[in-house]
DNA sequence: GCCTGATTGAACACTTGTGTTCAGTTTCAG
DNA sequence: CTGAAACTGAACACAAGTGTTCAATCAGGC
């Protein structure tokens, strides 16, 4: 957190790309120490422990595709588009960065950070949509979207990274999907799910 | 497998609570010991390793789940019903033992027995609601479509398993999300999501 | 060029797990 | 009763990881 030296930025870079290629119980202090190019004292006298820095990974790694996303919903007003357009950029920078895709795949359910991150980010678009007449299924079920729609995201990705389907029709397939299954028509859907993907803006 | 004797049928059951408790990379062989109500020396004689051990109660309960519900389907004809009941006879089960739930939800896009549980469960049904035009999705599409049903499924169970929504209401919404998303229309997937729920057959 | 803080890496004492062996039981079918 | 098979549990010898300490070295700012 609060602004990393650059010795720790390594170290959590490293633990970054361990944890994804791993998971949290397969890295050890001396993999992390090699890993990030660094004697084993520097990563001990730089972290506290593998859980304070698995959650400093995780939360910083919510913390900014949140941003990023929400930075390229600046222009779009429809919740749809705004849906489509998020599954599909999840399900994209997975296949891009694969690290963070597997990243993301292994951890979004359990970790609180990253559930937040992907319910935060449709909740509003959802509510939104609801009331504007867009979607049509009721309020009550609202946990169970935000459900269907976080779990077919982490399958699709899934999906791309194991290269069963490239992340062009995991992404359009999901969003129309999940587009449908809220009420919006077959054609609508597909159309809104189809339109060419903005590039994710960086964070200046 | 091939018929366990007694001993054998103890540490498979308490590996079965562990796993679905702890983990994999949790559960030593002390612990499954002691669970077992067994000597350590005990377990050593009586499995290979945790990994062979592991794989041999993870297909057993896809194999037992498959066969009781396609038991339960002996009756039903129509893909779409036999869909809905799937999705929600696995949701249901999460619920009434929930060790089972959380085995499945660890573990059921890792395990190879687990996925196919799931896929080949519904390719069948798809396919042929497809070419019955009981669904307007295009076969390209099959693997995504799958993908969102295991996912939303298994996501659906983690809902039930936290205690945020009953088993009913988190089974039948997502029946009839998945129904819409496949082009049934509203009014029917509700009917289809909510019609009452036939016990699991026992595998007599 | 010197000072100071950070980094190095080896050494330490621990803990927890593994897999094996084996003499002393139980257990129960014949 | 009586074997044979299975189970027990303690004792080994390892392996791999943890977290700490500390003298030596490095590197950058003043």
């Amino acid at each position: 957190m609060e602004s990393l030296n650059p010795t720790q930025r390594r170290i959590h870079q490293a633990a970054f790309r361990l944890f994804a290629e791993r998971g949290t119980s397969q890295v050890n202090i001396l993999d992390l120490a090699q890993e990030a190019g660094v004697a084993r004292g520097t990563v001990y006298s730089n972290i506290d422990s593998m859980e304070s820095l698995f959650e400093a990974v995780a939360s910083h790694l919510a913390k900014e595709m949140h941003e990023r996303v929400n930075k390229s919903f600046n222009s779009l007003s429809d919740p749809a588009q705004r849906l489509a357009n998020g599954i599909r950029l999840f399900i994209r920078r997975a296949h891009e960065d694969s690290q963070w895709g597997a990243f993301i795949h292994k951890f979004a359910m359990s970790n609180a950070s990253l559930r937040e991150m992907f319910s935060s980010q449709a909740t509003t678009d959802l509510l939104s949509g609801l009331s504007s007449g867009r979607y049509t299924f009721e309020k009550e079920q609202l946990l169970s979207v935000l459900t269907l729609i976080s779990s077919s995201v982490l399958g699709s990705i899934f999906l791309v990274l194991e290269g069963h389907r490239t992340w062009r029709e995991s992404g359009s397939d999901t969003a129309e999907l999940v587009l449908r299954a809220l009420g919006v028509s077959p054609e609508e859907a597909r159309a809104l799910a189809t339109t060419e993907l903005p590039v994710l803006p960086s964070l200046d």
